[in-house]
DNA sequence: TAGATTGTTAATCGATTAACAATC
DNA sequence: TAGATTGTTAATCGATTAACAATC
């Protein structure tokens, strides 16, 4: 697949879609049309159709969508029918969570390497896979077929262990660090800047 | 302060300017121009003028802005020079990091009570504040001038225990559960779903 | 067939960028 | 004063919404 030009926009909201189908789906129902779907959800019937249509007729007129195909389409189309080995790197208290977190892996995420440089930590073990030092960690990308690497760490080291990553050719940095790392265009970077939220947060209630 | 109509763009973007703006000030840099800044932050001069010039005049003609003075009114319209107490609900592996990560602290953010409903979590310290039963949580948020209400449960119990927080007046929430919440609109709520960001890292990786 | 609802084009709205006069 | 750079208006661009013909 390479439809270039889909907005960020849309794409960012494609998760949320799945979710609502999947509910719908676990709740046993077949159809639903874009204008009931824009009630559930709180968006327009018009942006529905319009997003969906980025990536092809899903549905029917004068039917809707059918649940279950087009909550398939979206999960190939956001790639959750292929399988991904990513380490983790940084074992503490948000490293250790997300070791733990096992959902994860229901979607295709294998966890298949915990790091840290503290010496403390090595051995132990998070969901049967032990914690390695720091410096395993390029050769261990290259030897496991690993595809995304987890930054769990301070952002001094995150910056630098970007760098090591991307050396190792890998595919994409979950960056859990508050600081923008500057990679080439072909990684993906997604960011989870957790101040960054309790600052918009903050606003809120200032602003209210 | 009541400046509505500020777009909801412009106050995603307010923590990332804080964040370099705060390493300039570390780096004891005095003042620096929006191009300068564009320049660093990848971003059009365009609109770090446009985005400041909401919240009026920060700069000089000439000069450009003072970084110190910038840093402290950003923090202002962040409302981060007001202090929260806050709770968090759910003991779990993320709750646990939440509560042990303690950057929050420093930028005001209290954490005054952790909830769990698991009997075998009741009393376990985490940075010094003990894990209590839910049924705790009305009377504790009533007491204890709580605004923040960080949720960390399955979504199931995350639905439930809004309306709980909302008939105690809480402020905001912090949701980290995987579901929209439907609150009142003067409740803040401020999403971070963990799984949707991930989903749109395998859709970097699938489409790049 | 009649009714429903999509897919898609056109209209609107809002956000971003460019340009430049104001001014330090 | 001359140079630099903001604050702000105007132009452009892109995203959202509305409308409706196509079609199941």
């Amino acid at each position: 697949m390479d439809n270039r030009a889909i907005s960020q926009a849309v794409i960012a909201r494609l998760p949320r879609y799945y979710r609502y189908l999947g509910d719908l789906k676990d709740s046993g129902i077949e159809r639903i049309s874009s204008q009931d779907l824009s009630k559930m959800m709180k968006v327009t019937a018009s942006q529905i159709r319009q997003d969906f249509n980025n990536f092809g007729g899903f549905g029917q007129q004068g039917y809707g969508y059918n649940v279950e195909y087009l909550y398939d389409e979206i999960a190939k189309i956001l790639g959750l029918n292929v399988r991904h080995n990513l380490v983790i790197i940084g074992a503490g208290n948000l490293g250790q969570a997300l070791a733990n977190y096992m959902n994860f892996e229901r979607r295709g995420f294998i966890v298949r390497g915990i790091f840290d440089k503290n010496p403390a930590l090595y051995g132990k073990q998070l969901r049967k896979v032990s914690v390695q030092p720091m410096e395993n960690l390029r050769r261990f990308v290259a030897d496991n077929d690993i595809d995304i690497a987890v930054l769990a760490i301070p952002k001094e080291a995150a910056v630098q262990t970007a760098e090591t990553l991307v050396s190792c050719n890998i595919k994409a940095i979950w960056n859990f660090a508050h600081v923008d790392l500057n990679v080439p265009d072909n990684i993906v970077v997604e960011n989870v800047h957790l101040s960054d939220s309790l600052m918009r947060l903050s606003y809120g209630i200032a602003n209210m």
